[in-house]
DNA sequence: CGCCGTCTTTGACACAGGTCAATGCCGGAA
DNA sequence: TTCCGGCATTGACCTGTGTCAAAGACGGCG
């Protein structure tokens, strides 16, 4: 379990808002590059499929760019839902918490994920910044008003939001039947493949938030997730490098997981 | 954990068909108790606000009555999603399974709950009759086609995945960082608290569901659910009665499920 | 009525993972 | 360069919960 914080008095970030300079210029071509439109402010992963040209350049009209250092909150649980974020640089960590301090994270945001796409008036979920990180912020109002009337995107959405709930459900089985062992392996293999899909596909898995919060994100503590990294390592399943981990047999991590 | 079940042969339900006599009858005056429309075949709790009348009886003409008797499979998880369904009598089991038999029941659909709204194409959990089931199912084709072209539904739809994902989110954290006595806290409240939403408020809890669905749900064995419950009996914050619980001390329940 | 199968409870014991504490590692400040 | 503070690792030990086993409790059925 978490040790209550005693650096809870966690600073509400002030952000800090950029012009959007360079990313104005409007030869825009939408390339649709795996990452999207490579012009854009935003980079949508999964609802880009389902924008047209046209539309893109209204989402990116009505969009902000914004800088959260390492560390800084970019909203808290239970607060008034004001905008929809989609990050494009870094890693945000969403959580709940219990009143005496204990901690579940249940996601990191990676580049090209959305925060806030429920649409709901408040927040159900704290996000804080793991790293710097960049994201692109949308006014609810604006964002709601654009997406109505666009009933392909609100269907899109949806089944967004179906996804989220299916992988919530494959976190809910890891927390209350998997070993510690089986959860590391699986959040390594699964960090893996979301590194893949932003282009970093390799076998070193960047881990560039703390043990303390793969532990909360696993149920586990602190130390037994180094305990259980240390176990892979001698086990030369994996080698455990500065801010992360070479993988050298995914197909053992496989069999661990157990998936 | 789960013992793998020898009796994993579940046999897919072959739902009885019903002719919906009684609820066909056209002078329904959609009276809104907190049930839905009492003379209906859906009992739509969520999503009954955002619909009109005649939409509700568009709704309740696609859709068709089934039973599923105790301990039938409504459908398993990574099926192809053919229908929606919504219970309008007794208790469903939503679980995930890993290849060893260890499962994770990531739900109980009580009357007025939707199974498939989140439109995937499969399953992403498998469904079963926990007592003898009473639903109203809608073909996709159907739904899909009565959704379509009414936003301000697929809006209530996705607001309600939302609501969904919420709830799971919670669970995360009861199966991360709870310990035994608040998980079995925190489930008899959530139970009586959702009994409460279909009329039976009491602090007579009714658990149609075995020690070891309870214990799939929190993440526990069986043994560990029954001696807890034993212990908050001595304690004098339940009574155990047959089918469930009476509780005694709400009050000492919310301390120790430490919401 | 008694038998039998299934579920629940209870007890004794084991162990995975938590707790506590010491040490190591590293990067930034002076 | 050294000092310092914040992680991460490692070890020793403990405990909550799992495991195994036996004994009720209960309902269905012959």
């Amino acid at each position: 379990m978490t040790e209550p914080k005693t650096d809870n008095a966690m600073t509400f970030a002030e952000p800090i808002a950029e012009t959007c300079a360079g990313s104005g210029k409007s030869d825009c071509k939408h390339g649709r590059g795996e990452n999207g439109c490579d012009d854009c402010k935003v980079r949508l992963f999964s609802v880009c499929g389902a924008l047209e040209a046209s539309e893109l350049d209204e989402l990116d009209r009505i969009s902000q760019v914004k800088n959260f250092p390492a560390k800084t909150m970019l909203f808290d649980q239970g607060a008034l839902a004001g905008s929809v974020f989609n990050v494009t640089e870094g890693i945000v960590r969403l959580y709940k918490s219990l009143p005496d301090g204990r901690r579940q994270i249940v996601g990191f945001a990676l580049p090209g994920d959305f925060l806030g796409l429920a649409l709901m008036d408040r927040y159900g979920v704290a996000a804080e910044a793991v790293t710097n990180v960049k994201v692109c912020r949308f006014a609810r109002p604006a964002f709601l008003n654009y997406v109505d009337g666009k009933p392909h995107l609100l269907r899109r959405l949806h089944e967004f939001a179906g996804h989220e709930l299916s992988l919530a459900q494959d976190q809910m089985l890891l927390l209350g039947r998997r070993t510690a062992e089986e959860k590391v392996a699986a959040f390594l293999l699964n960090l893996q493949t979301r590194y893949g899909r932003i282009g970093a596909m390799s076998v070193n898995v960047p881990l560039p938030m703390s043990r303390q919060d793969i532990a909360d994100y696993l149920g586990l503590t602190i130390e037994t997730v180094s305990r259980t990294l240390t176990k892979l390592a001698k086990e030369k399943v994996v080698v455990v490098v500065p801010d992360g981990v070479r993988l050298l047999s995914t197909d053992r991590l496989d069999q661990l997981a157990a998936a």
